[in-house]
DNA sequence: CTTTATGAGTTTAGTTCTTCAACTCAGGTC
DNA sequence: GACCTGAGTTGAAGAACTAAACTCATAAAG
């Protein structure tokens, strides 16, 4: 029997792997979205090997998600820093997703080590309270379980035939 | 001056990341959402190499991920197929969240290919509108932008000194 | 009872990616 | 001019990935 399903290498979650899949780039995010903005703090804080820092800092810039950005501390030359573009910023879910399974599943027997907080940058509403990531539909069901939704075809959907 | 921070490598998205940041990871738990089971279904929808597939297969086993189930076709021996555990069906968020970031940034001209709905298993509340992932706080805030949360120590942090 | 078919892997060889350490480069300080 | 610093670059060794051929157990066909 033949059936059609979805081309599972037509998909955004394949496209976005390519980009921030590999080994490091969302840990560089992650600092980034923590305040890291030199060469040098990603590297100390991470232990990743310079080059390869270099090269996945050059990726991610060609890709959108960050921005090289000229510096200069007094009494010293320019040089340059990477911060986010709001494409970057757009990983905080997935990071706090990937936070929250790992405090699930993975948990240090002590505890989380980090807690995501309701606390605006201009601190106007910031009522401090821990924040999760959660599944809701456009009719407004809200906290959906895994189970409670699945897969459908888009416009721009492509098939492959299958066994 | 030094300051002190939340030490970057004793965290859960590393170490969420040590079980599914891996190449493919994602995409096989993805594959297994959408109802993929058998060796062969894997390696087929996604063109992983057989090798790869197998550690992978078996990497996400022994992380809890996946479970390996004995099944038998009539008229054939017995074999082994994959299965998400709950702490798999689990990654359902992060994987919507890396989604939504495809859709939104690196999108297919024609749409996107995959939209994923409110549809449950058991058909109860089957009101089938799209699905999205939000940020949303103990205290009710919902829909918070990646701006407006932010990191701090839980209870397992550990510090590390820097400059 | 020998041959062929099939799904699920394993092996092997070649390529690419990571790591680590040492080196360069462009200023600024002494 | 000699030395220091942050930000990379280079190169060699090791680990990971790819692709294709091979194995293995069983079932069905002849």
């Amino acid at each position: 029997m033949e059936t059609r399903r979805i081309d599972p290498v037509n998909c955004s979650v394949a496209r976005a792997l390519s980009v921030v899949g590999e080994r490091w780039s969302l840990l560089i995010v992650r600092e980034a979205l923590d305040g890291a903005r030199r060469f040098g703090e990603f590297h100390s804080r991470l232990g990743i090997a310079r080059n390869l820092l270099a090269t996945r800092l050059e990726t991610l810039v060609t890709a959108g998600v960050m921005r090289r950005v000229p510096y200069q501390e007094p009494g010293d030359r320019q040089r340059f820093a990477y911060e986010l573009t709001e494409q970057g910023r757009a990983l905080r879910p997935t990071l706090v997703a990937l936070l929250e399974w790992g405090d699930t599943y993975l948990a240090d027997p002590q505890g989380p080590s980090v807690i995501v907080r309701h606390r605006p940058v201009d601190d106007a509403i910031s009522c401090d309270e821990p924040v999760k990531v959660i599944l809701e539909c456009a009719a407004g069901h809200s906290r959906l379980a895994p189970e409670d939704v699945c897969r459908t075809p888009g416009p721009g959907a492509r098939f492959v035939e299958s066994s």
